[in-house]
DNA sequence: TTAATTCATACTAATCTTATATAGATTTAA
DNA sequence: TTAAATCTATATAAGATTAGTATGAATTAA
């Protein structure tokens, strides 16, 4: 049951942007550089946080990338949903035809509770609530 | 972010033991074919039930499998990380080693209180939370 | 025009998952 | 003794997923 690194890497590129918004549009290279990811790994997952509308680019020279809401805008809870293939925790929650015990099973409604507590929890957490730490620059 | 189908069998067994434990010993056979499981993947999971003590076997005929506990006594919590090679969400909250940025990373912490919470939940469903429901016997 | 930068698609390699198959050894009720 | 059942270990294999790389097109400030 483990969160994928797409999820992790998005939350930390998100936290990331929030804490160099000011600076205007942040490159990729920089990104790469404080969060050691890979620039191709990190085009790869600023896609789809685009598709979301949770970041906006600029292109060209001095273009980059920019938190399109506020940090108090954006979720946990979205960036999961929106790199995990799955959001619940077993397949049979959402599509209970996968599965031809689903009708009688009550550790499917168990499952379906987890997930939900969890949720309930990332998407009570928001950038804005992990972007005050110690910035490389404060040092 | 998926639970292993281990789990969701490793619980689906349990719930059967604990709603056939008036008949005694219950076979591998009968529960691959209430539960849809091939006869030789529940072996491979009764093992390590039994490793943890969650389950009991009696060799030879009439031999089968119980519960080693009362139902109350056996949560959802015990069995996903019996089964889950990793019950964090994410290793960087067990093993901050693993990740160079752990030291000052405000999201790891995020990820660590999502999963208490998760396993706050786990942890408070039992099997007899889970074995009210209509058994086929009643049909 | 040039160079910086994002955008898009495809590819790859490794690992994990979910089983099934094989071949027995062991235990024990009847 | 026989047969029903569990126990042990290993192997195999298809399919899915993950994590990351490669190549090059498109955009645009200067």
């Amino acid at each position: 049951m483990k969160l994928s690194t797409r999820s992790r890497y998005g939350a930390r590129i998100l936290v990331d942007l929030a804490r160099n918004k000011d600076q205007g549009p942040v490159q990729i290279g920089e990104i790469s550089k404080r969060q050691d990811i890979s620039v191709k790994y990190l085009e790869q997952l600023i896609r789809p946080l685009k598709k979301a509308k949770l970041v906006t680019s600029v292109r060209g020279p001095k273009g980059g990338h920019l938190l399109a809401e506020k940090p108090e805008k954006i979720s946990l809870g979205q960036i999961v949903r929106l790199f995990e293939g799955q959001s619940d925790l077993v397949e049979c929650v959402s599509f209970p035809e996968k599965c031809p015990m689903s009708d009688d099973c009550q550790v499917r409604l168990a499952w379906r509770d987890a997930t939900e507590v969890l949720y309930e929890k990332l998407d009570s957490t928001t950038i804005s609530d992990l972007m005050n730490g110690n910035k490389p620059e404060d040092d």
